[in-house]
DNA sequence: AGATTTTTAAGTGTCGACAGACTACAGAAG
DNA sequence: CTTCTGTAGTCTGTCGACACTTAAAAATCT
């Protein structure tokens, strides 16, 4: 009797709220990309209520801009807005390293150890497949920190930030040997975990940033002076 | 000619964002009170498509919580919520006034100043007129701080947060003498911004956060036990 | 009266419709 | 050929309607 379990249907501004986030976050839909709220209905062959509110979330969220004239665009962040971001993702970041140091378990420590034992296979091959993977655990090893603080609300606002800077990510492993660099800070801040030096830890992690930081300042000006 | 200006009609939608989130935030909604949109429509005179979005907006905002049978209720934070909210708010404060610091010109700074000053004179007198201004006044010192960091993320991140403790700020007033502890903390701050030292600027705006929120678990805690 | 079922009222999720705003394009006027 | 104007199409903002769910009230049975 237990094996049976009752599915409440999922709504579908949820849907469409999950569905738009994805495309915008994986780069269907590109930043500056127009939406129009019948189209999207259309497509999916529902009624546009559910695509509007699920329009006022992201709106909300900030992945979609809307302006005076009700036109919806996928949020095109300038430069500023970049350093905006990141300049926040810094301090709240660096207080989840602090937080996890200080909070987390052995299991737990060794779950974020595993992320970077597992970039180090992919730093040594070339090739597309590779660089798509160490992306992924790259991110996976800021996402297990930002967990493992244990604090809701700066979960919420992490992952905001993140997908507002997702498009840049990708970008982010250009030039020099990056990877590398990427990885030696990763251990860095693991190793302060470790220690259980959360002020140490707290500080690499802004460190972090903020190479990465001006990293992505280069890429995006040679970007967009074209 | 340039004297005639076409107004747009503001959406309801965007009226009914602003109307309840004002009434949350003032307290007319109180936390745990229960939502209906249909009855806020039918209050309002207008279809509930345009309450709909509002509630979307505000539900990722962190203000209104809907559960798993659709039932819409004020968010009410839990003491571990508000432990939360604050250590956001305490890295994101004190980078609001580090950057203040950074970048304000003398004016602004005149104009922080001002705050600090006419709270003084509601001091030392009784009364819950006066109580009310102080509150309002001592807002604005942060806002103030928060405004001239031109930094238009940490802007929205800290509206959220601020909307999301509102509820406990009148509270925060109660016991000892706890606005002149305030007062004299806001002074600091300010002095450290006039010496231009950012660091220790943001240092005394995370201490001044912290024994905000050391003294909102005692009121908490008393609040709920009986 | 107390427990159980049935009715009823009220709320949410979704739909299709309509008016008004904008855009793009075709045709008229210079 | 350019510029203005009219018009058709598309999109948004809002509405009222309907099905379904939930919760409360009423009715029924023991």
């Amino acid at each position: 009797m237990d094996s049976f379990s009752i599915e409440k249907p999922v709504r579908y501004y949820d849907q469409v709220y999950n569905t738009l986030r994805e495309m915008i976050v994986q780069g269907d839909l590109k930043p500056g990309d127009s939406i129009y709220e019948a189209r999207i209905a259309r497509d999916l062959n529902i009624s546009r209520s559910p695509v509007r509110e699920a329009v006022r979330a992201l709106e909300k969220e900030g992945l979609l801009a809307i302006d005076e004239k009700s036109r919806i665009t996928v949020y095109k962040p300038t430069l500023k807005d970049i350093v905006d971001i990141y300049e926040c993702r810094m301090v709240l970041e660096s207080l989840a390293a602090r937080l996890t140091t200080r909070l987390a378990t052995a299991q737990e420590l060794q779950n974020i150890e595993k992320t970077v034992i597992d970039s180090k296979q992919y730093l040594d091959v070339e090739g597309e497949r590779n660089r798509q993977a160490l992306i992924a655990e790259n991110g996976r090893f800021h996402e297990l920190i930002i967990k493992y603080s244990q604090n809701r609300r700066l979960k919420k606002q992490l992952r905001d930030l993140h997908s507002l800077s997702h498009y840049f990510r990708t970008l982010n492993f250009q030039g020099e040997n990056r990877e590398w660099i990427v990885y030696n800070e990763h251990q860095d801040i693991l190793a302060q975990m470790k220690r259980r030096d959360e002020d140490k830890a707290a500080f690499m992690m802004n460190k972090h940033l903020e190479t990465d930081l001006e990293h992505l300042k280069e890429i995006f000006t040679r970007y967009t002076k074209e």
